[in-house]
DNA sequence: CCTTACATGTAACAAGTTACATGATTAG
DNA sequence: CTAATCATGTAACTTGTTACATGTAAGG
């Protein structure tokens, strides 16, 4: 039932095109939601039928027309609904910790190659998520709240990412 | 697909029922990977089916039957194989952190109560890994394989979960 | 020519959740 | 008597993935 609010919270910061909001889960929204672009346009589908959204459509020169979705005072209200109800926590679930789980069976040169990739990804993240903070976000006191909640869901990215790599050191010493 | 392989790794460790497999998940495995006991003895079923499993009948005095499940050479074959296969990272998805994407609709009280609620949480799990790191891992470095992944595995929850507490600290003073 | 980005979808299948169902034993 | 733990499942539904499908424009 997430991924309606994660596209209603999306759309609530501004209108966006199916296409923008899969861009935005790749990217922006990386550590906070994800969904593939089929995901994304099946739930808006429900969401305009819904009447939660509206869709208008935007013409380009030389290009089919694109649809840019905007809440509805009914697709506020359902989300603000949702953002006062308490949620659990999500479950952890990582196949690289199930492989060090079976560690011993395991091929450690393709262990150590799996471990290679994920520091490139972990320090790709860092450096994206480091270049937003500088960006936007210099001096997080002085923030309108708006933008102060974002800065601390971003914080929450560049804290695990830190403490990711850290491990990373760990685990390619134990290795 | 990947629960299957979690279970498979699960059983490579030690056979068990399905109910001590979901109770794995739930406990030791909380930080690796995650399954209701429906789920569980549905893929039970299905690897048994297919012969990766088989099962034992335990006979109990006063209590029906229970099954223990063992991997067969066939399902060993299957994990290995699995294990040589890098596995994407899986995508972060945080309700939460959806929340706060959208926080300025939000009601404040809720956000904290629902911090409060993290805190305590974690610092549940922080307690209960930490206790499982001295009762089992006191010299890591003398351990033998078998035990030093599953070592490293425990650390990742560990590190993991003190950053998000360090997290914590920094979200509610912004909040 | 080929690949990447833009832009939107459908269909089939796998994975995960929620509700329902049953029955024994143990601790308060 | 009641709740919790042990122990195992089925059925319906929702969510997420993979494969398929189509077409434009820009850059090398």
């Amino acid at each position: 039932m997430a991924l309606r609010y994660a596209l209603l919270a999306a759309l609530h910061e501004s209108p966006a095109t199916g296409y923008e909001l899969t861009q935005r889960f790749r990217s922006r929204l990386a550590n906070v939601w994800n969904a593939s672009h089929q995901q994304v346009y099946r739930e808006l589908g429900k969401l305009l039928e819904e009447g939660k959204l509206l869709a208008e459509s935007v013409p380009q020169p030389d290009k089919p027309d694109k649809k840019r979705y905007h809440l509805t005072v009914a697709g506020q209200k359902d989300l603000k609904q949702w953002l006062d109800k308490p949620q659990p926590r999500p479950p952890a679930k990582d196949p690289f910790l199930v492989k060090l789980f079976a560690g011993n069976l395991a091929d450690k040169a393709v262990l150590q190659g799996e471990a290679e990739k994920m520091r490139e990804e972990w320090e790709r993240q860092l450096a994206y998520y480091r270049s937003i903070e500088e960006e936007y976000f210099q001096q997080p006191d002085a923030l309108p709240a708006h933008y102060r909640y974002q800065y601390l869901a971003l914080r929450r990215g560049i804290t695990q990412v830190i403490a990711s790599l850290e491990w990373l050191d760990e685990l390619e010493n134990g290795l």
